[in-house]
DNA sequence: GCGTAGTGTTCCTGACTGGAACAATCACCC
DNA sequence: GGGTGATTGTTCCAGTCAGGAACACTACGC
């Protein structure tokens, strides 16, 4: 393997190897539970183009279904876990990308009336409310579990940080909303 | 004009309402200059596609190279102006997105050797500080500047902004690392 | 036995990225 | 004056990816 796939392929690849087996069904519930606050969470048709892709790739293999279950869960297979593994240590991070709509709502604030950016950044206060409410009980779902290896240890870091970042946000959208009052 | 149109689409209309004709060339640097660190920056090649798209629409207008200009210059129209700015009361939203490589990479931390996580961490810090220091010049430039209608202090409220999650962003990861550090 | 919510998958259109290729202009140095 | 390289300027292509529609099967309550 000397080229990287799409990142996407990683995503996924990681979220396997946490210990279970999962569906494309339940990779895509996995995804939007757990790594959707850092990267956009793959839609579901992307998901099925992966696992085609890693499946071709030799790095999962779907457990075919037995008579009881519906569909074929995928396993991470050993070369699956060298290649992530290679993936982490030599392809760089690169630098993150946004696409944050209130933001460039914001950036042309001169078009509209005052009134209508004031509101708009207050529902984005509410957003960010409830965005905050579900990842809390993203961490306190991942706090009970373990993993083999202590896995579970990073994604407790990683859903820490995000919860600093939307409190972040949040007091940062508070100060907006001051100074626009303020500034009339 | 029932449909929406790409976001994309807006965020470059949007940078044609500060006074400015600018070519497809100049567009894609002011995107990279002001928008980038809220809205992912086009590709040059989608630059041309979306001027293309706004000028079938009729939303932007080409004012012809004269002898001494090498291309044309795009100029926002009424129409277009319009569109905006019905967008911008009509088109809700929603939720900002984040490919967000660090983290990504944070999450199966568990695959490699700890030292190598900080690694990715303060390297991390780095651009931070980079991608600060960009965005204070960008700041600083709209300060100085001053546009129709006061148009310049939305932007500036966005750098603010900016400014403020980049701040956020390094007490986090820097928090984590001690985290790294302390935990084994 | 019937609706409806959840599970599971496929297909298509169009948006968008990244890179390669091309060409003209300008500045600089030898 | 001639090369060399950076900047401006644009086009094309392959492949990634999103979003939504369509389809089917199962489980549960009424």
């Amino acid at each position: 393997m000397s080229q990287d796939l799409p990142t996407t392929s990683y995503a996924l690849l990681g979220l396997l190897t946490f210990g279970d087996d999962l569906t494309g069904y339940e990779l895509k519930q996995r995804a939007d539970r757990t790594l959707r606050f850092y990267w956009v969470s793959p839609a579901m048709s992307q998901v099925y183009t992966e696992l085609e892709r890693l499946t071709d790739h030799g790095l999962v293999s779907p457990r075919e279904a037995g008579p009881n279950q519906k569909s074929s869960k995928y396993r991470i297979t050993a070369k699956g876990r060298r290649e992530l593994t290679r993936w982490l240590e030599e392809a760089p991070a690169g630098f993150p990308t946004l696409k944050h709509p209130v933001a460039l709502r914001l950036l042309v604030g001169h078009l509209v009336d005052p009134s209508r950016t004031r509101a708009l950044l207050r529902s984005h206060l509410d957003e960010l409310a409830a965005h905050r409410a579900d990842l809390e009980g993203v961490r306190e779902s991942l706090v009970g579990r373990d993993a083999p290896g202590d896995a579970f240890r990073y994604p407790s870091l990683v859903a820490d940080w995000g919860l600093e970042y939307l409190a972040g946000e949040q007091a940062i959208i508070e100060k907006l909303l001051q100074r626009l009052d303020e500034e009339g």
